[in-house]
DNA sequence: AGAATCGCTTGCAAATTGCAAGTTAAATTG
DNA sequence: CAATTTAACTTGCAATTTGCAAGCGATTCT
């Protein structure tokens, strides 16, 4: 019968979550669909120079293993010969929940950089939210949906 | 200002999604709550004996960081002073909707272990699902919601 | 009292990560 | 069109993390 040993390691079980886990279960991977997805990035420096500091051969071994599992695609470009764009394949988008809810989950329970009130908004729109991020897809919209949420430069208060 | 820097590491930016990851962006550490989830688990022994593997240093190490982080809790029985319950927090309990998507997704994009229609149930009653993932937890109901998806024993077909 | 069980810890080898410095190919500049 | 710059990686190496097997201390069972 069809034996799906994977491309990356064997595979530990049938269970779904642990498969998940398996592509996509550690530090950066993850980032760089969020990238991908809300940030309109596409090259690998655009990832390089996302914030978290991820160092460019783990940039490049993600990369490969994200396309090799067919969640992102690799694309030289036309007008310029350097550039590769990277794009998010339907398996890829079809990450949005899992991202949209660790999104909303960190928001509740840690302290982030993310407004409040507009995570919120975005949960109660939950379906709305997805939708429109599948939209960008479809029609390659590369405009930032959210903007990196960095760390709150103080905003210089009165007292 | 507050600083947080995290426990675990540096806090590598604000975005939310970036710190989910620095708390459980591992092989691990959502299989631990998923088992404490959906499988009733509750000892080191049922973690250890899950499926897929995991090594005593390691898990030892990834419940003392999820304890850390508020995501489960460790209580030593009154019966049995050598056993520990872990039990999802309410931090934990939230991370629901993140492993239903997981699964939803693998189900959708991966040769898995887990019935698909069934899943295609859960992914249309969504709410509904987590509402009683959400009550189990509230009643401390430790009966197996989902059980171990393990690879198929090829069913003794006719030809 | 002795054996088993549970939840770890320890030691060590192997794999993965992070950092800094290349390298290659393509474009841009002067 | 030669020199410089840029983009996307590689490479080498040290540090960290992981995996494996064995061991250990505190209960509890027999």
């Amino acid at each position: 019968m069809i034996d799906v040993a994977n491309k990356r390691g064997l595979r530990r079980s049938g269970c779904p979550v642990s498969l998940s886990l398996e592509q996509f279960g550690d530090r950066w991977s993850l980032l760089v669909v969020r990238d991908l997805m809300v940030r309109g990035y596409r090259t690998f420096k655009d990832f390089q120079n996302s914030g978290e500091g991820i160092s460019t051969n783990i940039l490049a071994d993600r990369l490969r293993k994200l396309e090799l599992a067919g969640i992102i695609t690799a694309e030289v470009e036309h007008s310029d010969g350097r550039r590769v764009n990277y794009r998010l394949t339907e398996k890829g988008i079809d990450l949005a929940p899992v991202l949209l809810d660790l999104l909303i989950w960190a928001v509740h329970h840690e302290q982030t950089a993310a407004p409040c009130a507009l995570i919120e908004r975005m949960a109660r729109n939950r379906e709305q939210v997805l939708a429109e991020v599948r939209r960008r897809w479809r029609e390659r919209d590369s405009t930032p949906f959210l903007p990196p949420f960095e760390d709150k430069k103080r905003p210089a208060t009165k007292s």
